[in-house]
DNA sequence: GTTAGCATGTAAGGAGTTACATGATTTT
DNA sequence: AAAATCATGTAACTCCTTACATGCTAAC
C-alpha cells in the first residue's frame, strides 16, 4: 500500500531544502520550484502559499516581515527555516522507500544530495534504479504476449519510452558507480 | 489562457481509439490505457468507469452486455464507438494548439497519428518541438542568469534534465524529417 | 480449496488548480 | 504613463484517487 506522497509533502522538503540557502519570500520560492520540478507542470499560488501556512503553523519555518523600510514598501514576508524544519528535512531526506524514488520526489531528493550521507544517496540511486527497471520489464513482456501488430507510430511511441527508460538506467549506473569510486578513493575511519 | 486538458479528455480520446480496433470491456481498456499512458501514474477504475458512463450519456459509445452465455457469467459490458463517437475522435485529432502538444496529450495523438493527414502531424510534432525548445531556452537563461553557484547534485540533475530534452527534441527532428521525405517521395494529387 | 487475476462499480474525501482580488515596483 | 513583473493571498470548484463492495474464473 506504498503511499506516493502527495504534491503537498514535496513542496515542503523542497521549500526546507531551498530555505536553507538562506531566507526567502514565497514568490522566489516559487521560481526556484518551479526550476527544481520544472519540465512539468508549474507550481500555482494557490498551491504554494497555503502550503507556507501550514508550514508555518506546525513550525518548519517562521516568517519575518519586512515592515518598515525608508520607502514605504509593500511588507515582504520572508522565510526561514527552524530548528525543527531542519530537522525534519533530515528525516524526510534520511527515508529510503517508494516515496523516495518515484518519479517527482526522486528529482528533488537527488538535487538535495549534497546533504545527505553517501550510504542513503546509494540506497536511494539502487532504489530508483529498480523501479525503472521494473517498470521496463513490465512493458517489455507486456508487448511480447501482444498478439496483434501494432502500427508504426504506436511502436515508435513505445521504442522511444524504453530507449527513455533505459538511457535513465545508465545515468542512474554511472552515479552509483561515481559514488562507489569516491568510497573506496575516501575509506571513511 | 491555454487551458490544458483534462485527465479525463485525455481519457476519452484514448478510449476513443482504441475502441477503433475493435469492441472492448473495461478491464482490457484499462489495461491498454495504461501501457499508453505508462510510465507515470496508473489508471484507477474510479476514474475509467465514471468516464465511461459520462461517454455512454454524450453517445459517444454504446454498451453491449453479455448476458445470456452457456456457463452462468457475470455480464461483462462491451463497448464500441458510435459514429458521433468517431466524429468526435477526428474532430479531437484534428485539433491543433497546445491541447494537442501537451505532455499526456502529445503521446496520446502521436499513438494515433495513423489515422491522421499528414498535415495535421507535421503541425503537432512542430508544435511539441517547438514547446520543448522554449523550455529548454527558458531554463538555460535562468540558469546563467543565477549568481550563485549551484552544488555538484543540482547541477547534475539539470544537466541531464537538459540533455534529455534536447534528445527529444532531435527526436522529434528526425520525425518530422521523415514526414517531409515521405511526403516528397509520394506527392499527392 | 485458495490464491491470484478477471471484472464492474460507487461514495467520500482530499488535493490542487482556476479565477478572483489587490497593490507595489520597475522598465519601456 | 503604460506595461510588465514583482508580490501575496483566498474561495470555490473540479477532478481524481482511495477505499470499499462484490463476485466470477483460472491456475496451482
Amino acid at each position: 500500500m506504498h503511499r506516493v506522497a502527495r504534491r503537498t509533502e514535496t513542496i515542503e522538503l523542497a521549500v526546507l531544502g531551498l530555505l536553507h540557502e538562506g531566507p526567502m519570500h514565497g514568490y522566489e520560492l516559487r521560481k526556484r520550484l518551479n526550476l527544481m520540478l520544472g519540465w512539468g507542470r508549474v507550481l500555482s499560488y494557490g498551491s504554494l502559499y497555503p502550503t507556507l501556512k501550514k508550514m508555518l503553523r506546525s513550525s518548519l519555518i517562521e516568517e519575518t516581515t519586512t515592515t518598515a523600510l525608508p520607502t514605504s514598501r509593500r511588507p515582504r514576508i520572508v522565510y526561514q527555516v527552524t530548528d525543527l524544519g531542519t530537522a525534519e528535512f533530515e528525516r524526510l531526506m534520511s527515508e529510503v522507500g517508494p516515496a523516495a524514488w518515484e518519479d517527482d520526489n526522486f528529482d528533488i531528493r537527488f538535487a538535495f544530495f549534497g546533504r545527505t550521507d553517501m550510504e542513503i544517496r546509494l540506497r536511494v540511486l539502487e532504489g530508483r534504479r529498480t523501479r525503472l527497471q521494473e517498470r521496463l520489464d513490465r512493458v517489455q513482456q507486456q508487448l511480447s504476449l501482444t498478439e496483434k501488430e501494432v502500427d508504426r507510430y504506436s511502436a515508435e511511441l513505445q521504442r522511444h519510452g524504453v530507449e527513455s527508460a533505459e538511457r535513465e538506467v545508465q545515468w542512474l549506473s554511472d552515479l552509483i558507480n561515481a559514488e562507489r569510486n569516491s568510497a573506496r578513493a575516501t575509506p571513511q575511519q
